[in-house]
DNA sequence: AAAATTTATTTTGGATCCAATATTAAGTCT
DNA sequence: AGACTTAATATTGGATCCAAAATAAATTTT
């Protein structure tokens, strides 16, 4: 075991694309360090976390790997045995549905909420967020495209004004972040999702909540129809 | 600020009543200390959370501390600032009633998929819960029932196989504990539950879906209607 | 050689120490 | 006195150190 002093070198000179100016505290530069090694495969499933090694990676101590890992824990994004160190949570098709599953119920609530409340302004940064989807997908930045999809249907799931539901969706969506990039790698489901994302913005401008709803379970629906595969072919 | 040697009393006397042999690890010890604080009061809402405090009266170091309260911060028992440390969570109507909205439509959700799977056994503890809970009902034993009840509810949750959905549940359940405990105190409310749980299993055993989730609704809209003056007299 | 046991190594959990920030108190100026 | 500035204190965040447990390797036993 190597045991030389810290450096810090995440101060001075980083190599990795975000993460412009660094977070507050060191945990937080941390948590989304890891979340983005999970997201990137990196840190792939099944693996265990060694605190030492991601520790001497990021130039940091054990102490924020260990509090950022119990914030994934809370989130389901690692599993934890006490004395046995924490592991990068596997997804099976089980728990993949389960997700999806609970979006459906979830996000229906949100938007029917959303839609009683939305403002002009918040129309408006959805159809920001839809260009931005646009932009990233003819690019074919597949990363950005994955963020600015987020940010798109979050626009509406915030616009709810309910942060514990707001919680439990992000927790969702951080579940199978992996696999929609994957989703978002083939042209034709990129423009799929542009096309679909045009019918929920017409929804939305429209208050038509069933509409919304129906579009909404349809957009979603097709991504798992897909990922299906990319889940079931990982388990063999 | 006082800086004596930690004692680690709890391994040897400690006076509180559950909590029999002490858990694996420090930090699931503090974990389920503050949890306990937070529900009997001890912790008000709204209290700033001194690790150092904390510390000396459980006798460890603020390490196991601080990673509880990482735990909880993501359950929403406390809030969290940056450098500034963590408070306990306050709960106003609103998220009262955010709470309850995603009980019911999370419960139901759990509810249709248990009843789908449901086996004799589970009816059984289902009953043997119930029991437990009309005994600690009759000898005013709140904290007793309080548990009891949990225990009731969340077999037919489990049952569910759905560890997301469970995982969302406790923490909505977590969430307003507090209050909870506060409608059992009243004798009135202690047996109507014991009746509404009668249906509740009445329900179960005829595998009634559409009665089951009727009751249950029912059986938490009677909570809410009660609860919410609780809430709003704290608010003022 | 395979199984069981012992020893060595790795890894986690927790305690203590130190630095940086935030909060409070004291002092200064108008 | 009230607002502003500066010093003192409290509190958090992070690093290092040590003990206990788990894992891996080596040794012994059958």
């Amino acid at each position: 075991m190597m045991d030389g002093k810290i450096r810090r070198n995440h101060r001075v000179g980083w190599t990795m694309d975000i993460e412009a100016r660094p977070p507050q505290t060191t945990q937080q530069y941390v948590l989304s360090q890891v979340r983005r090694a999970i997201l990137t495969g990196k840190l792939a499933p099944g693996a265990p976390i060694r605190q030492d090694t991601l520790a001497e990676q990021l130039g940091v101590s054990r102490v924020p790997i260990r509090e950022a890992l119990k914030i994934l824990e809370g989130e389901g994004q690692v599993t934890y045995r006490p004395r046995r160190g924490y592991v990068v949570a596997e997804l099976a098709l089980e728990d993949f549905l389960e997700v999806y599953r609970l979006r459906r119920i979830l996000e229906e609530e949100a938007i029917r909420q959303t839609l009683g409340r939305i403002t002009d302004e918040d129309v408006t940064r959805l159809e920001e967020a839809h260009a931005e989807v646009v932009r990233s997908s003819r690019i074919h930045d597949i990363t950005a495209m994955a963020a600015a999809n987020r940010l798109f249907h979050f626009t509406l799931f915030e616009a709810a004004g309910m942060p514990r539901l707001l919680r439990f969706l992000n927790i969702l969506w951080d579940a199978t972040d992996v696999y929609r990039s994957r989703y978002y790698s083939e042209e034709s489901n990129r423009d799929r999702v542009d096309q679909e994302h045009l019918g929920i913005i017409e929804a939305v401008r429209a208050r038509d909540a069933d509409e919304l709803v129906r579009r909404l379970n349809e957009h979603r629906d097709g991504t798992v129809a897909t990922l299906r595969e990319f889940i079931t072919e990982r388990q063999i």
